[in-house]
DNA sequence: TTGTATGCGTTATCAG
DNA sequence: CTGATAACGCATACAA
């Protein structure tokens, strides 16, 4: 693969020439500019990113670690933070943690080695601790869908306790008095979030939720399907199922509409996270819309800003996102 | 940020020692060895991979340039390749072309300049030529979804034309005689390999297909909500919809419900991908497995084989794939 | 077992 | 307007 130093010679010029040309450098004849170019193109020359990376000791990427893949918002997520990276001319380098520490570490560390100037981690196995370790050491280090208070400005999230009680309270506007919560097994933040949310918000209707009225599973459509099938098996008596989010929620219809509900007639479902399968499954659900893409256009730029401008200081309160209400067919409204 | 220099410094040893050490090098003691190990943690040391590239002349990484963040299986190809990268210790460098041929071409180039050494690239927009000159360039490049006979060894893909067939045998089978067809109107291979396979396929059958049969919009929900109205409109006598994929079939059936017909039993729909749209509409869909994630499997495998091995022979009958019939409930066995 | 020297492809700082 | 030349951080062939 040609050089600046092979298409130097070529010219008969020396490389710094060659270099100014490629940089589009003030200081060049049209005519020995254009020569150069001419040349380039004929040897196919590309610039070599990897050397100017090291001496101009920057990566122009942006780094994204993503916690899975087969996350169906993380197309969403990934398209949003794309929009930015290509406006501002940034190479993507991905990496996905798989939910398990080692590989989250391992996938952040590489994003270090590859000195790109912003990083975007959506990380859901690390510790708070080891988080904080990493914002410190670069400045363009911002986490999406956390939230740790000692490096808050780092933090584009979405407040998982307020969307909880939006739910909890959307269905006691709609007349339900009894519910069944369909939670994740993960042991991260988010369900346990929206959990304390939606009971903190029965709490002020006087409505306790037990344990027998909660069943945990894998945050998916399987899981979805499992966790109302042990609740179901219990025969509580319930109007109204709240899941963890939109997976769960459609695994849980198909459970219900099987065991021979109608819905929402007898059963409502109200999910969480408003993606493409809200839409589609029947009844359509009513669920929390959650911003994924304009998050993850914020978080690009504020690890962009961040990285740029040093003497940038960002405004905490203004990273934190707030779900809100999508209402379709899922929800009965008992109160007419 | 620590480099290899200050180590050295600090350990009292030169460069090509602590080298030695990072690269596990086989002559160190293993005293100095343990020493250097501990002032590299110490120091928070962190390979520069940029420099590393630079050196060694190839980047360990696997470029990935992508039609479009927001098509629905993008996560399941993606998925497909980040778990061979995994395995091999690959960074993934992703682009998108986002179906502009400019944008796809700059895509490719940016990969290009990092010396990824083995490349993916899904381009929906850039014409066979450029890509031919681009494959003959960089060894570990590979086609994906895509066939052009003259780099048939660079290219994993789908036959669209067996599909297309395998879709109007299935409805034939199922007795069916009337159709209307949902097309794509991208000017892309695909939507015409299909259409070509379907009526090849129906010709067999004596069934011509006439132009006002068939309904060209956007491959999406919304596309193929607006092609089944015009074709409504049109008042065509059918009871079978082909779709292009899923997502059309899908808008089809929305329109088709309103308009009141009773599915399937009136009208048949099939689709074409098996995303998870398919399993999650009602009536669920039958539709045409695409096989994403093996044939990501086998690109990423391909490319890496390509890039490290330049002796290798690839078996170009060996990448072709074939979808296969996902039957569901949204097509009615007309012959019982 | 360890050290020295050189080069990878660029940019940038000086001199001309 | 142009040309030498010194970094950038690392790997490696060759010496010691």
């Amino acid at each position: 693969m040609a050089t600046i130093k092979d298409i130097a010679k070529e010219a008969g010029v020396s490389l710094a020439t060659v270099s100014r040309v490629i940089n589009n450098g003030p200081k060049v004849s049209d005519k020995t500019r254009e020569r150069i170019k001419a040349i380039m193109k004929d040897l196919g020359y590309r610039p070599n990113a990897n050397a100017r990376a090291l001496v101009k000791q920057k990566n122009p990427s942006i780094g994204v670690v993503l916690a899975e893949l087969s996350d169906p918002f993380f197309a969403t997520l990934a398209h949003g933070i794309e929009s930015v990276a290509r406006e501002q001319n940034l190479q993507i380098l991905l990496s996905s943690g798989s939910i398990h520490a080692k590989t989250e570490r391992k996938a952040i560390e590489t994003l270090f080695e590859h000195r790109c100037e912003a990083m975007i981690v959506h990380s859901k196995a690390l510790d708070n601790h080891t988080l904080i370790d990493f914002a410190k050491q670069v400045p363009g280090f911002v986490l999406i869908n956390r939230y740790i208070p000692e490096i808050a400005d780092c933090c584009v999230w979405l407040d998982n306790y307020v969307g909880g009680g939006l739910m909890a309270r959307h269905l006691l506007n709609n007349g339900h008095q009894k519910f069944v919560v369909l939670s994740s097994e993960y042991q991260i933040n988010d369900p346990y979030e929206r959990l304390d949310g939606i009971k903190d918000e029965l709490a002020k209707a006087n409505i306790q939720l037990s344990e027998q009225q909660i069943a945990c599973d894998k945050p998916d459509l399987e899981g979805g399907a499992q966790a109302m099938q042990k609740l179901l098996n219990n025969k509580p008596d319930f109007t109204a199922v709240i899941a963890y989010n939109d997976a769960m929620a459609a695994g849980a219809i198909s459970v219900l509409q099987e065991a021979g509900y109608q819905l929402p007639e007898q059963i409502s479902v109200m999910g969480f996270d408003d993606v493409m399968l809200a839409r589609f499954c029947r009844p359509k659900l009513s669920t929390l819309h959650y911003p994924i893409e304009e998050m993850a256009v914020k978080a690009a730029e504020l690890a962009i800003e961040k990285s740029t401008n040093l003497e940038f200081t960002p405004d905490p309160s203004g990273y934190k996102f707030t779900p809100s209400i999508v209402s379709r067919q899922s929800i009965k409204n008992l109160t007419q």
